[in-house]
DNA sequence: GAAACGCTTGGCAATATTGCCAAGCGAAAA
DNA sequence: TTTTCGCTTGGCAATATTGCCAAGCGTTTC
């Protein structure tokens, strides 16, 4: 792999990591419904203010989110719109999965071949 | 947020979890082009035969990739292509990013408001 | 059978992530 | 100006991830 490779796999498994959190997902999909101010996410997840902060600048250092602050208050916007669409093929995964389990354990209607 | 959702996002940031590590990544994409035995991916990163291995191990616990062995070997492939498709939208973020930053540091030939 | 091959697993030290508490900080309200 | 509000940052201990070495294990080749 070629040093200009690597950097640009980096970069991407860096917005990935931004990503790979469950509190971080839920806001991301959370921000489907548009911008939202970091009280109504301290309010929604039983967590510190602190740690709510921190997952939101983790988003916007990735550059999934933006931030805008108005007033008192900071207000968060999700700034590419296509990591919705990508959620829903992780969501594939885990379907494809769950079929596969559910097989494994004999208890599933799949047809045997023969 | 209700615990049946908590566990759906704890498995979707796994799935995430397991994409967001450059190796990882890198290994997704050249699976792209069709299946792989290990031997391949050790030649081609500069990284030891067991290293390889876990990070197979990752993306086949996660449900990425899938491994059939055959003979000496054991070839592993892509289970749910979509992932590639999501892997452009990282790269939209990036890019996102990168003009971004040029427009900060004026390097950009970015349009004036005026 | 013995040796070689291709891969996986155990173990472990180095490193990174996480989430709480406490402290700080700018804008708005008093 | 002082206080309050909304949020961010520093610090830190608990936990998880990473990647190497060494050892194990099933196939295939000799």
């Amino acid at each position: 792999m070629k040093a200009e490779d690597k950097k640009f796999f980096e970069a991407k498994a860096a917005v990935l990591k931004a990503l790979a959190h469950p509190t971080r997902l839920w806001m991301v999909e959370h921000l489907e419904s548009g911008e939202k101010c970091v009280c109504e996410f301290a309010e929604l997840i039983d967590a510190d203010f602190s740690t709510v902060s921190k997952h939101l600048t983790v988003l916007k250092q990735a550059g999934i989110v933006q931030d805008d602050k108005r007033g008192k208050q900071v207000y968060y916007s999700l700034k590419v719109p296509c990591v919705l669409n990508f959620i829903h093929c992780v969501e594939a995964v885990l379907s494809a999965r769950a079929k596969e389990h559910l097989s494994m354990t004999g208890l599933s209607d799949r047809p045997q071949n023969k």
